[in-house]
DNA sequence: TGGGATTTGTTCGTATGTATT
DNA sequence: GAATACATACGAACAAATCCC
């Protein structure tokens, strides 16, 4: 009878309709610095912005204090997470500990379509490289996204984005400004080891890369400045067609 | 004014109050076995049983599914998850990734509070080898949080948490009835290495350790048998009080 | 210090979808 | 196959805490 949209699937880790599709924005904007450490998140005007009532914006903000993206206090309007500098460093830690597992699985077991991938990603990257900062962020961030993908495990996907985005939150807090993520070649060099199937080397080139973002975080940048919730969400507001 | 329970605390990663002790509860009855994948959790029941209304159960089983032990399908009474094989796998893949991480950090720098601490819960273990299968189980999955705690790493205790009960959890699913985490010994060996100092031995013996405990999850145990969830949880309901 | 506006915490009712007889 | 019982999805409303002037 109805053809229309009869979702059945077991919601695991991610997309549950509207929810997930808050989940997504936040996210999203969170690494692209829309909305930075510190920005308050009330429940009435997230879900005014995305055109959802409370419980819907309530529930996205759990989700994403599960992530270690937001803060919830008891009574107080959740903001976005202002990790510790001895918290920034241990998340990248644990991320580098997992892509390490992602790229020893990967290399020598790319296949064709994979590479194209890849390839397509980082000419992607280097497109964007002139244009706006966000985009450049957020690609980077993305490649990493990609590979985790590749394995084909669900668990260390998930992880991996997990961390992923939580270190771009830390990059957002500690990193300097217009230090950007420009680890571009490096990616390019790692897919290249991947695919000579150089495991040894494609995990020391992860090591170092990932090591080298984390050193940027060392300079503490300028304290965020408060602006219109609405207009920074703007960009971000998907289409609420679960 | 008011010096009574002014919990102001950032919720970061746990313990909100009563959704915080129901997923407590859950998780320490998945990991003894007392609930079993694929067993049913209505929100109704669940809130009865806990003294809660549904709208606090609905929050703890959002929170158990964003730790993969729930499973929330749209429209459906939520069950415990059931992991398939390959993801069982990868679970503990991810596992041993992250506890190579936590014996890395504490080889050579436990204190002596610490030693006590783990040679005492070590003998809680043994204490418990001739009684009831669930404590030896609760207790051996507890030994790595502990080690996990003592990184005093909030980020590396939060995901070797998630991960010590998603394997915990499939375990309950794939391993052989009555072939319990009977490892006292190799916990035993571990702690001597890290008091020792000797980082790569300890590495060592906690792969091996883990890869052991992965292996008795090789034979596919009896499908399980529907019971009364009130009677099951009885035993697991905390106290309210917040 | 005080008080009003704002924001969250929670419950409960209704609508909708699923399972079962 | 239809009807009934049951469970979840969502939102409105109220109470309590907090924020801000």
């Amino acid at each position: 009878m109805r053809d229309e949209i009869t979702r059945d699937e077991t919601t695991r880790v991610e997309a549950k309709g509207r929810v997930g599709s808050i989940c997504r924005s936040l996210r999203r904007a969170i690494v692209e610095r829309a909305i930075r450490p510190g920005d308050r998140l009330p429940e009435d005007a997230l879900g005014e912005r995305f055109g959802v009532s409370r419980t819907i914006a309530r529930q996205a903000l759990g989700q994403l204090a599960g992530e270690g993206l937001v803060e919830l206090r008891r009574n107080r309007i959740a903001v976005v997470a202002t990790p510790s500098w001895e918290e920034a460093r241990d998340t990248f830690d644990v991320r580098i500990s997992l892509e390490r597992l992602v790229v020893g699985r990967l290399a020598g077991r790319l296949t064709q379509a994979q590479q194209g991938e890849l390839h397509a990603h980082i000419a992607r990257e280097e497109a964007a490289q002139g244009g706006s900062e966000a985009a450049s962020i957020r690609l980077a961030t993305e490649f990493h996204l990609l590979l985790a993908e590749m394995t084909r495990s669900p668990v260390l996907e998930r992880y991996v984005a997990e961390l992923g985005y939580r270190c771009a939150l830390v990059l957002s807090l500690y990193s300097r400004p217009h230090s950007a993520e420009c680890g571009v070649a490096e990616h390019r060099a790692l897919v290249a080891a991947l695919i000579a199937g150089d495991a040894e080397r494609a995990v020391s080139l992860m090591d170092h890369h990932l090591d080298a973002v984390a050193e940027r975080a060392r300079i503490v940048a300028a304290p965020p400045r408060e602006r219109d919730l609405g207009r920074l969400l703007a960009p971000y507001v998907e289409t609420v067609g679960g």
